[in-house]
DNA sequence: CCGCATCCGCGTTGATACTG
DNA sequence: CAGTATCAACGCGGATGCGG
């Protein structure tokens, strides 16, 4: 890649996230949305299709589907592969980086689940008073 | 009430994100939203007022920072200390529990801003199609 | 039939103004 | 200073359409 890197390395910095127009918050807002977690923690067992991602991200809607997979396909943690068949059959598997993001995702999505209780309880307490 | 706690230790199970209506989407939902993000790691270097945060967190609406906090602090990731003085004086900080769901979070956000560079060069090689 | 783009109600968000 | 009230704008979900 012939290398914009002197362009973006001025504005991918450690601690940017805080700049409003800064990259960071784009990525940040595709791998942390409610979809595009499920979806990169349901790809590490493996590739998918469509279909079956709609069916595993229970309660995603086919167009958030979709949306969610162009966006994590455009920032390279999803890899696409339409087979041009009828009828279509279409694959969607991690990439090297997506592997490395879903490893992210899914240690603070284990910690959420592994504490839910206890924010459970924070709550009801909250709701007493 | 009493305790529920029979009744959540049924629905926290591990692997309950995929069921529609567990509260880990919720809980989800409140730290991976992008202000929840930028407050819990903004929290991590000390206690912060509301009008501290506002400005570190560059964008964010007082309504949305003030709902973030409030979400937060219902879930028992943030503790809210009002000082009734005049003027207003009300200081935010983690909980024990908030600083380790910070801490999962921060983790995240590195690896993102780690990696950034090859996520801009993903995102190019598309647009060049 | 599957994968996705489009169009339309509606809830959530954001900018502004106002109050304790 | 720390929020709430208000209204406009945007994003999401659901239904529909359509090419492969």
């Amino acid at each position: 890649m012939a290398k914009p890197a002197t362009k973006l390395s001025e504005q991918v910095r450690r601690g940017e996230l805080y700049t409003v127009d800064c990259p960071s918050r784009g990525v940040l807002k595709h791998v942390t949305s409610l979809w595009g977690v499920l979806v990169l923690i349901t790809l590490r067992s493996g590739t998918h299709r469509f279909s079956d991602l709609r069916r595993k991200a229970k309660g995603v809607s086919e167009k958030m589907l979709a949306q969610t997979l162009q966006g994590l396909e455009a920032d390279g943690f999803v890899d696409r592969k339409s087979h041009p068949v009828v009828p279509p059959h279409v694959e969607y598997s991690l990439t090297p980086l997506g592997r490395e993001a879903s490893s992210q995702v899914e240690s603070l999505v284990d910690w959420i689940e592994a504490n839910l209780y206890q924010v459970m309880q924070a709550r009801q307490r909250k709701q007493e008073i």
